[in-house]
DNA sequence: GCCAACGTTGGC
DNA sequence: GCCAACGTTGGC
């Protein structure tokens, strides 16, 4: 097990995709499809990478929290739910030539020992910049290698080495 | 269920 | 290019 060179937080609503679906997949692996903000978008096409680490938070649920970490195992290539129209993520204005959404694939790694929640981030200083904190509602965002290392710890998880 | 934050759309 | 209207997200 590597050290991620990057950091990634993906925010998934348990009640659609949950951290146990993820380990619940045949080969533990999942498609992040779905995503469509262009910030993200801009994120999943050109900037996250095979081996990157990622926080696993759920969101919308009465206590909102980082549960595990995944790794990501595939780079951006373009969202086929877009060019589906019985998806609910299909969106017209996509096509082959112009796919214009992007997902990456990823993979279960572990489950923290302990969730660590969102009103804990929120009250611990080194965690006071995170994005989650500023720009809740951005669906996949950078997570510095600071608090990746902190969330870890919190979550009673040593630190991949 | 409410509401604030914020991203997107579309008229001008 | 501005900005009001609108839709969505997500914490509470």
């Amino acid at each position: 097990m590597t050290r991620p060179r990057r950091y990634w937080l993906f925010k998934s609503e348990p009640s659609c995709f949950s951290f146990e679906d993820l380990k619940n997949r045949p080969d533990g692996t999942e498609h992040w499809d779905g995503v469509r903000n262009y910030q993200a978008r801009n994120l999943l096409r050109d900037e996250i990478k095979p081996g990157d680490g990622v926080l696993f938070y759920h969101s919308s649920i009465p206590e909102p929290a980082v549960v595990g970490i995944a790794r990501v195992v595939r780079e951006g290539y373009p969202d086929g739910s877009a060019l589906d129209p019985a998806s609910d993520h299909f969106d017209p204005r996509a096509s082959r030539e112009n796919p214009v959404w992007y997902m990456v694939d990823v993979r279960y790694e572990r489950p923290l020992a302990r969730p660590v929640t969102l009103a804990e981030m929120k009250m611990h200083p080194e965690l006071s910049e995170m994005l989650l904190l500023k720009r809740s509602r951005l669906s996949v965002q950078s997570v510095t290698r600071e608090e990746w290392e902190c969330i870890l710890r919190l979550g009673g998880v040593e630190t991949i080495a």
